[in-house]
DNA sequence: CTCAATCGCGTATGACATACGCAGTGAGGA
DNA sequence: TCCTCACTGCGTATGTCATACGCGATTGAG
């Protein structure tokens, strides 16, 4: 966190992604920070939903005027972009004992516990490979659970991806869901498959028709935050068996 | 597609997903219906990207008052949700006589490309399960290709529900990395692995660090469309080879 | 001591979603 | 036949938003 030598070569983005500020300016003190910015604008998204998140409001958070920020962030779309490292906390020490799977498995569900808490991190531009300091302590985590498998560092590379994609996919569908869950509850209830027996066509949609009348939908809530660790480690499971294949194909596991 | 009875117990947001309307009204004939706005407001975003969906900008492409949208579209949001629906076009038909493997790997290639036709597909809400009468035909396609496997109709819909986790992870990361490069191509270049050979800690971050000194990150161009199904397909896979070996477990196969 | 870089911020500007109400339309009922 | 009123398109107004611009105050470097 220091700041450290030959930091101007660094981005001016990328900077402000890492702390690292040039030290002794002219002219007045700040009275602000990027991070103190970004802080506050985490603090109303979580609060209030991203939609609250207004240059404004940020600035009124902090006591400040509006265009006051705009000396510490170039754009709106700079302190999204710095909200999405800092939705992020950084990881616990993962135990290195368990086996890989274990640790892919607290890996994921721990990142998803990280998204619930602050559900406007799916709505956030991504912008480019990992770069801020806690999505590569993520990145490190999920590398370093398998470094017992024998597998080539691209291989790791690649199995990480998928899980991060995986995951990827399961945070936007629950952020989306349990929005849409808490404005139109109905949608999710009996009237689901009621809408599905009248609206699917059997000769059209066999299989979902099928589906349908074996009464899989027939449940009086179809999302519920309870039960949707058990429902994601359902297909995270294949993907892991995948893996182990891959694992014992070629690695030196 | 033609009105049936007992329409107006549908909700009035599926009729107008399904394209039912009531019909004998009194007043003057609408010269517009809720399709034609969802049509225009999918052509902007095509060519200019969501942001430029406005209601004025809709409008204006039907050559009508910005407020007369208002009396077919209950608020931009619903628009937005019947663009969920348009953003899909109607999955060919599958040849039911490949493998299971080859007809949901197809399935996640055809709906890949077609969000990489509407980018702007992952930037939409999704709101409730799927509803809309594209979503529920692709959702059949991809259980059409089960049939064969002797798996239980829940097991079914767990497989296919996984798998559309993970397209969804791939969608929103392919088009947020897309806008990103368009954007901003220096990040993916080389400067990448120069910036993580400066910023990552072999103490902090081994793993990572390990990957980087190995070059996996030594390359021109990090986000490359042409080499972007391979690189799905990988990660894929292994979802796939997971699902084989519950067909091996639990299906008649 | 000077001065230019940097600060916070007040004041526009233009885009946006949308509430409200008016005037014209045309099918159903008298 | 004609009246009624649900329904149409739309002009206007309101409040919110991001952000360009420039002013005056501050302060470290020379």
């Amino acid at each position: 966190m220091e700041p450290t030598e030959a930091d101007e070569e660094l981005p001016a983005d990328v900077a402000l992604l890492w702390g690292r500020r040039e030290t002794g300016r002219r002219g007045p003190r700040p009275t602000l920070t990027a991070e103190d910015i970004t802080r506050a604008a985490t603090e109303i998204a979580d609060a209030e939903g991203l939609a609250a998140v207004s240059m404004a409001r940020v600035a009124a958070q902090l006591g400040n005027s509006t265009m006051a920020l705009y000396r510490h962030v170039r754009s709106k779309d700079e302190l999204l972009a710095l909200m999405t490292d800092a939705a992020l906390e950084y990881p616990p020490a993962l135990s290195a004992d368990a086996g890989w799977r274990e640790g892919l498995t607290r890996w994921a569900l721990l990142v998803l516990e990280n998204a619930r808490r602050h559900p406007w991190y799916s709505q956030l531009p991504i912008g480019g490979p990992p770069i801020g300091p806690r999505n590569l302590a993520w990145f490190d985590a999920a590398l370093r659970t398998l470094a017992g498998t024998g597998l080539s560092e691209p291989d790791k590379v690649g199995v990480v991806m998928g899980m991060l994609t995986y995951v990827q996919g399961e945070i936007r569908l629950r952020a989306e869901l349990s929005a849409g869950h808490a404005a139109n509850p109905e949608a999710f209830g009996r009237r689901y498959s009621t809408l599905l027996r009248r609206l699917v066509d059997p000769r059209r949609m066999p299989a979902l028709a099928a589906v349908v009348e074996a009464g899989v939908f027939d449940t009086d809530e179809l999302y519920d935050e309870a039960e949707a660790d058990t429902e994601f480690l359902y297909g995270f499971a294949l993907y892991l068996d995948g893996v182990e294949r891959l694992v014992a194909r070629k690695g030196a596991g």
